[in-house]
DNA sequence: TTGTAAGCGTTATCAC
DNA sequence: GTGATAACGCTTACAA
């Protein structure tokens, strides 16, 4: 495996010893400018370049941030969270040299499992934690081994004193809240997701306070994700003695489904019920009518991530954030409650 | 930096030397069992876990394949492919203790720039190449350096003699186009993607000669995967004196387009026009009609992709493969040529 | 069966 | 300014 150019390789052609060749390399001082140039000549000629491991072992750095993907494979089609945050997170890294390690787990045990792997065995210089829980025990983990730097992508009041970056929840329900209220709508509802997601409850909180502090009826229903749950949560709810004129879903997915649902119960969109996503996407886009949808910007939300970890990474302290906004998308989903022509009157 | 154990705080616990530590640890023959077993509970009551770099120093393997991600952010949102591919790749590599490593580059430029240093620094043991294009530049660095596995995901014809995994082009051009076939098209279109991909190179050859084998006529427009340019083409094939009866678009995100702008033209689908997508995701499921498409369980190809690779990284050679058929899900944007009366009654 | 020691490629601490 | 040399943690001849 001698093939590969080392720093012994160029010190002997360059006639000078190992550590002089490091300095220059390093731009460090300790080397004269003309055996600098020489070292520089001769390692960029034989093609140097330092060797990984070697410098892992030597510095205890990887230049590497670990993520480990939890998968529903279900899911995973369908939504592109997942994709936007990576893309947004490289993009960053690149910048910086940085890379990202990949993982996948089957359960949260078997995702400890890796991530106590990482801690022990130094594979990462710090680790992204997404699709926080409530009494999650990643943080736990993490509190316990505060030399391996971490960012959670969750509401601050959930990480546990570590560093976290916001998903923004509440400011996000309070735009969606306001946007339901100045169309008129006085009793709305939510299809929401999985109640032990961290964002779930920090969604559930901040809806419950306020369409309260707009005197606005509020309910909310439980789903999963699932096509079939938004369906179902859908004619549930258009099936009480007074529905809601306006529902949100905490998915794209879910709220496609509700338009189907919607359909063939007999109930028009926008006209008798308005329907809001919480993410957006090309379906939202090309569904009729289209579907009114909070926009946030993944990619931009992951590009941030990325610069929070390499700050944690090279022991520099980061503040909670929470500052990458989103904004509503209006489509056609969604129009002033009551009568449609006075809404069209009005809007016109 | 001392906080982490290592094989030597386990030999000084365990009262044995550095080497029987790593024997026994590595299950190798050189201890007794009775040292063997004194190593073990030792070193798992001390929690020891072997470092990362240490290790990939010593025996130069990462446990880690490397991929490098050229981003649209447009596409991103849009396309599930990736994502897919990702979680194919890092289920199966968990099995086996892999890892992936994921940069992403702004242009094939710097993408052969980081390449040229994962190569140089040893950091992965393997490489995968996906999007591969005709005379892709990655093809020679990779021959140039036949000690760096790489696994190419495109037709074996493209791969310079490098190892591949097909997308079995060639196969599924068969089976759309003789469905068409079978449905009484005779004039049929495509609208391709960038005619630079080597995908698209494949599928353009094989349309050309299956169509010419069953006779039927064949017209082909190359887009660039956007909403937009599936658009114009569409309405460029309606607009012929005598326009396709079907219509097969290399991705759903056109196909979806193409469903809005025959709408908007007038012309009925499936009756006066058959559409046909060349991936499925949940929009083809959502719309109105569903939209006929291939389902290439890309998942199962990232499986396939990552036990290729650690077969490579781990000196084994492989043979290139094609093996992960694709089916067609029929659903209403497609039906036989012509009186649409007809066509029902056959299909009741 | 066991322990000693060299080597992997860097960085960093010393003498000189 | 320069060049040996130790250290990082592990594997693996080789010697005992």
């Amino acid at each position: 495996m001698k093939s590969r150019v080392t720093i012994s390789d160029v010190a002997k052609a360059a006639g000078v010893s190992n550590s002089a060749v490091s300095y220059a390399l390093n731009g460090k001082a300790g080397v004269s400018e003309q055996t600098r140039d020489k070292v520089l000549s001769v390692a960029s000629r034989m093609g140097w370049r330092p060797n990984r491991a070697a410098k892992a072992l030597s510095d205890a750095s990887t230049r590497t941030v670990g993520l480990v993907l939890t998968y529903d494979t279900a899911v995973l089609s369908i939504e592109s969270y997942t994709m936007e945050l990576i893309a947004g997170l490289t993009a960053e890294f690149e910048k910086a040299g940085y890379s990202l390690l990949v993982r996948s787990s089957s359960s949260r045990r078997h995702e400890l499992a890796v991530l106590r792997e990482w801690v022990a065995a130094g594979a990462v210089d710090a680790v992204l934690l997404m699709n926080v829980e409530l009494g999650d025990p990643r943080i736990e983990l993490f509190r316990e081994h505060p030399r391996m730097p971490v960012l959670l992508l969750c509401d601050e009041s959930l990480s546990g004193g570590l560093p976290a970056l916001s998903d923004n929840g509440r400011a996000a329900t309070h735009l969606v809240v306001d946007y339901c209220h100045g169309l008129g709508h006085r009793r709305i509802a939510r299809v929401a997701g999985s109640e032990q997601m961290g964002h779930t409850f920090i969604r559930d909180n901040a809806f419950r306070e306020e369409s309260a502090a707009f005197g606005m009826d509020y309910l909310c229903l439980h789903a999963d994700y699932s096509p079939e749950s938004g369906d179902r949560c859908t004619r549930r709810l258009l099936s009480l003695p007074q529905p809601p004129s306006a529902i949100v879903y905490d998915s794209d997915v879910m709220a496609l489904a509700a338009l189907k649902a919607a359909a063939s119960m007999g109930v028009r969109v926008p006209d008798d019920l308005s329907i809001i996503s919480w993410d957006d996407s090309f379906m939202c886009r090309m569904s009729s009518p289209g579907v009114t949808a909070l926009n946030r910007d993944v990619v931009a939300r992951g590009r941030k991530a990325a610069g929070m970890l390499i700050d944690l990474a090279e022991g520099r302290t980061v503040q909670p954030h929470a500052e990458v906004a989103d904004d509503l998308i209006v489509r056609g989903s969604s129009a002033p409650v009551g009568d449609e022509c006075v809404g069209v009157e009005v809007a016109v």
